[in-house]
DNA sequence: TTGAAAGCGCTAACAG
DNA sequence: CTGTTAGCGCTTTCAA
C-alpha cells in the first residue's frame, strides 16, 4: 500500500498524486478534477503516506526527542507533557526516552535518538554530567535542558530560580528562630540542589550561622533519601530543631521517620520543601513548601525548542543561532506558607 | 555523514562497511583487518547509521506508538514508563501521545503514529470509543488497550479488576450500615467506572438497597469532578451517609467540597475509594481505597505488546495470531483500609 | 572476501 | 497541467 498504489487506482503518476495530496495542487495547476480523483483514492485506501520515506527524502524526521531521569515522576511527567502538546502543534512528534536517573542510560538514550534524526533534544539530565549534551550541541543540533541545568555550558536550560526560592524558605526558618538546621538533599552535584543549599547557606551566614557538611544527608529527590537523611541527622544531631527537604517526597521520608521516632512536626521539628502535590492541603500537617511552576517551565523549554526548530529550517545561517549566548532561563517559584513551621521548642 | 564517508574513509564499499557494522562480518567472511579499518573508522567519525534509511530499507521502524489520555497523571505516566523500559529493552523506541481526554485527538494521534510506521501500538483509550482501534487489529498492527478497556471487542487488554475491586470496596460501607451511599462517578461510558458502579450495586442489592442514577454524579476522574459531584448529591440527597468515589482526585474533590459544607470525614459522611498516592498515610483523613497494580499493568501490557511484536517478527502466520481470542487480563487490586470510614450517624 | 547495483516509498527538479 | 527521473541512506541479492 504506498503512493504509487493511489497513483494507479486514480490514474495518474505518483508525482501528481504525490502533490495532490501535500496540498501543492495549486502551486502545481493540477486540475481539480484530477486533484480530487486522487484525494478520493487516498481516501477510499485509507492510505498514509510513510513517514519513514518522506523523512529521508526530506531530510526532516519530524521528530524531537525528550529524556527525562523516570517519566513516572510528575514533574518529569508535566514537563514531557508540554513538550508533546507543544511540538505536536507544530506538526512534531515526541521520542520518549527514560534514563533511569543514570547518566550511561541518558548517553545512550541521546545516540539512539540522534541515530533516529531527531531535530531537537529536550533533556532533564540526571545533572551530574554535562559533556555528552555540549558536544551534541557542536554538531548543530538543537538541545535544551531543563530542571538540572548547567551553568557554564553552551546549553540553554530552563529551571527555576532555585536560589530565590531556597533564600524565601529558608528565610522563614530563620525568622521563626531556627539556628540547628538539617538538610535533606538531593541528588548534591546537581544545580538546583547546589542552589537550594547556598540559598540556605547565604540566609543562615547572615545571622552567623553555618551549614556544615554534617547537617546534610540524602542523596536522591526521593523518599527514601528523605526518609535515611531524616534518621541519620536526627541521630548525629538531637539538637536539630528544623529540616531543609530539597523536594516533597524527602519531606515526606523525612515526616515518616521522624513519626517513628516519636517527633511530631512542627511541634518538635520544623519542616520546609520544595516542589509541592495536589492534596497538600489536606495532610495531617499541611507543608510550608516553595512550589515550582512546573508547566511554566515545560512551556519555556518547548517555546525554545520550537524556536530552534524553525529558525534551523528558516534556513536563517546557523552561526548566528550559534553566536546567540546560550538563553538560562529562571522561573519564578511561589512561596506556600502553611503549617509545617513553627519556632523551636527550646525557644519558647 | 553518511556509511559512504566511512567506507571511503576505510578505503572499502559500502556494502562492506555496512556488513562490517552490523555484525555480519562472519557471515560474509569479511577479514578481519578490513572489518577493523572499519569499525575505527565509523568511530573516528562518530558515525550513526540513519534509522531512518534503515527503516525504510528494512520496513522497520522500531518504534511502538503509546497513546494515553494526560501523562502528567502519575497512573497513565508510569504506564507508559514501563512501556518504555520493557520495549527499549528489545531495541525499540515509544513514540508518546497525549489525547487531552478526547477521542478526536486520539484517532488523530493514531493515525499519525500509524504513518510513522510504528510496529506496535499501546493505547489507553479515552474510554468511550474502540472502533478506530478495532479497525486498526484489521490492518495486522498489534494493539493493546490498557485501563479503559473494551470488551466484546478483538482488543487485548490489560485492566485491574475493577468490578472485584468495586464489591470489596461496597462490602466495606455496606457492613459499616451504611444505606445511602452517593456515587462520585470518573468517565461514565468507561469500563472501569461501568464495573466499578456494577460491583456497588451488586453488593447494594444483597442489603435490599439500589443505587438509582439520582445517586451518582461526575463525569470524569478528576478532582474537579468530585467537587461539583458531591456538593450536587449532598443538595439533592441530605441522607446520603456514604460516597463511593471512583478514584482519588475526585475523592479529594470531594473532601474539598464537604470541608466547605462543613461536614467531616467520616463523622458525617464516610468515603471509599480507587487508587492511591504516595502521601496517602500522612492525610488528615487517611483514605480507605482499592489500589490498582499500576506498575503491573504496565509490565502485561508491554509483556503482550512485546509478545505480539515478536511473534510478528518470526513471520510466524499471521493467521495463527489473529486466530488467537484476544486476551483480557485482569490485575488484581489491593484494599487498604484506613480511616475515612465509619458507621452513619444516624445509625449509632 | 569484496563490490556493483537494485530498490525501500517518497519528493522535486526538469521536461514536456 | 502532468509524467519521467534522480536520488535520500541503507541493506542485500548477485556476481566476481
Amino acid at each position: 500500500m504506498t503512493l504509487r498504489t493511489v497513483a494507479e487506482a486514480a490514474g495518474v503518476s505518483v508525482s501528481t498524486a504525490s502533490r495532490a495530496l501535500n496540498g501543492q495542487a495549486r502551486k502545481y495547476r493540477i486540475s481539480t478534477s484530477t486533484e480530487n480523483a486522487v484525494r478520493q483514492a487516498a481516501e477510499e485506501l485509507g492510505f498514509q503516506a510513510s513517514q519513514v520515506a518522506r523523512s529521508l527524502r526530506l531530510k526532516r524526521s519530524g521528530l524531537v526527542g525528550v529524556v527525562v531521569p523516570d517519566v513516572s515522576n510528575p514533574f518529569f511527567a508535566s514537563i514531557a507533557r508540554e513538550v508533546s502538546l507543544g511540538v505536536e502543534a507544530h506538526g512534531y512528534s515526541v521520542l520518549l526516552g527514560d534514563s533511569r536517573e543514570e547518566t550511561a542510560i541518558e548517553e545512550r538514550l541521546v545516540r539512539q535518538l540522534r541515530a533516529r534524526q531527531v531535530e531537537a533534544l529536550l533533556v532533564c539530565p540526571v545533572g551530574i554530567e554535562s559533556k555528552h549534551l555540549t558536544a551534541l550541541v557542536r554538531t548543530g543540533l538543537p538541545v535544551v535542558v531543563a530542571d538540572r541545568i548547567f551553568e557554564n555550558t553552551a546549553l540553554p536550560g530552563v529551571t527555576s530560580d532555585n536560589l530565590a526560592a531556597a533564600r524565601e524558605v529558608a528565610q522563614i526558618l530563620i525568622d521563626h528562630g531556627h539556628r540547628n538546621i538539617g538538610v535533606l538533599s538531593g541528588v548534591p552535584d546537581s544545580l538546583p540542589a547546589q542552589r537550594r543549599l547556598q540559598g540556605l547557606r547565604e540566609v543562615a551566614s547572615t545571622v552567623g550561622i553555618q551549614i556544615d557538611a554534617s547537617l546534610i544527608a540524602g542523596d536522591a529527590f526521593t523518599e527514601q533519601s528523605g526518609y535515611q537523611a531524616t534518621k541519620e541527622l536526627l541521630a548525629r544531631h538531637p539538637e536539630i530543631t528544623a529540616l531543609f527537604a530539597m523536594c516533597t517526597p524527602s519531606a515526606i521520608g523525612g515526616m515518616q521517620a521522624m513519626s517513628e521516632m516519636g517527633l511530631q512536626v512542627p511541634r518538635d521539628v520544623s519542616l520546609v520543601a520544595f516542589d509541592d502535590h495536589p492534596f497538600a492541603d489536606l495532610m495531617k500537617t499541611p507543608l510550608t513548601v516553595s512550589t515550582q511552576d512546573i508547566t511554566q517551565i515545560g512551556k519555556l523549554a518547548t517555546e525554545v525548542l520550537i524556536a530552534r526548530l524553525t529558525e534551523d529550517s528558516c534556513k536563517q545561517a546557523k552561526h548566528v543561532a550559534a553566536a546567540v549566548s546560550p538563553i538560562l532561563r529562571r522561573v519564578p517559584t511561589c512561596l506556600r506558607e502553611r503549617a509545617s513551621v513553627a519556632r523551636p521548642r527550646g525557644g519558647c
